[in-house]
DNA sequence: GACACGTGGCA
DNA sequence: TTGCCAAGTGT
């Protein structure tokens, strides 16, 4: 039976389809790259890991300002490592995902504790740190140390779903087709920057919605186009936001990161008046208030925070952990 | 493999 | 305005 978004078999490539294909993207690719700190010269291992964290599931426009203020002040995975968690979930700001500034504060500590403070060079002991799977290994050992990693994000993906599969969309779900067909497009050298350039590809052309195709340097090799630009063979499903414990508990950690100390318990959940309360956090308290949530999915959203470490009991009260 | 997990910009 | 989407990971 036919599976349309299913990649096409690996060997559907010839290797010369795949040399014009490394050379035309490479080449867009220098001239046309985005100059983002992260990719100059001067960036270290340490730079493009603290990146890498910051830019998963989050568009590059609202991770430079925060990347930026991080490498002024932890530019090494020791200085990150000596300063509390609280103080990284902290500083994550509104990024997004703040269990993100938990795992890289401990990835922190896990390079300084097994490999003297340097980000290791290898994917296999990238895997080994927290927060740090498949994609980011790769993301690292080909960015930072030019190894010849395949690396495979959402980016990725959809170019090689419209240029080699002829679909307008990959997979929900990464398949190990997908991951063979990466595989067999890597070219014998210049790897970092065909990872790179197919990555930034996917971001600034071949996007998700509206792609423009005018501006490829593959368009006329694209199964896709040739296809007449299909439509998606499936519906992607969202995510749902209004009324979630999610949007709870995001509302409870803003008013944890503005407040100076301790907030009490009975203050998250609603049953304490605000009365005489410093008004570093009334802001976010607000909005925590203004939510439609019950006493039920107030307590599971604040016991989700503890269970993951992004809050704890201090005292009386909760807190970001120390 | 399906889910949970934040946040804000854009069409 | 509502919904889609963004350099994923862990369970």
């Amino acid at each position: 039976m036919p599976r349309p978004d299913a990649a096409a078999p690996a060997s559907s490539i010839e290797p010369a389809e795949a040399g014009l294909l490394h050379r035309r993207i490479r080449d867009w690719f220098a001239a046309s790259a985005r100059d983002l700190p992260w990719r100059r010269p001067g960036c270290d291992p340490w730079g493009i890991l603290v990146s890498e964290f910051m830019l998963q599931q989050t568009p590059v426009v609202r991770v430079l300002p925060v990347w930026e203020q991080w490498m002024q002040r932890w530019p090494r995975p020791a200085d990150l490592a000596a300063d509390s968690a609280g103080e990284a979930v902290r500083a994550w700001g509104r990024l997004g995902y703040p269990r993100r500034a938990l795992r890289l504060h401990a990835a922190a500590a896990a390079i300084v504790d097994r490999h003297g403070g340097r980000v290791p060079d290898d994917h296999a002991s990238l895997l080994e740190l927290p927060g740090v799977g498949t994609y980011t290994a790769a993301a690292v050992a080909s960015f930072a140390f030019g190894l010849p990693e395949t690396v495979v994000d959402t980016n990725i993906r959809r170019v090689h779903a419209r240029l080699v599969t002829g679909a307008a969309l990959p997979a929900p779900t990464l398949t190990a087709a997908e991951m063979r067909l990466a595989q067999k497009l890597m070219p014998g050298s210049g790897t970092k920057e065909w990872n790179a350039g197919a990555m930034e590809l996917g971001a600034l052309i071949c996007t998700a919605r509206s792609p423009r195709c005018d501006a490829c340097p593959v368009m006329d090799r694209c199964a896709w186009v040739k296809a007449g630009r299909p439509e998606p063979h499936y519906v992607p499903k969202g995510q749902a936001w209004a009324g979630t414990d999610r949007q709870v508990r995001g509302a409870m950690m803003a008013v944890l990161r503005e407040a100076e100390s301790s907030v009490p318990r009975g203050i998250l959940l609603g049953s304490m008046e605000l009365a005489v309360l410093p008004s570093a956090y009334q802001g976010p308290l607000a909005a925590l208030r203004a939510l439609p949530a019950g006493d039920e999915q107030l307590g599971r959203a604040l016991d989700g925070l503890l269970t993951d470490g992004l809050a704890v009991t201090a005292g009386d009260g909760i807190s970001l952990p120390g």
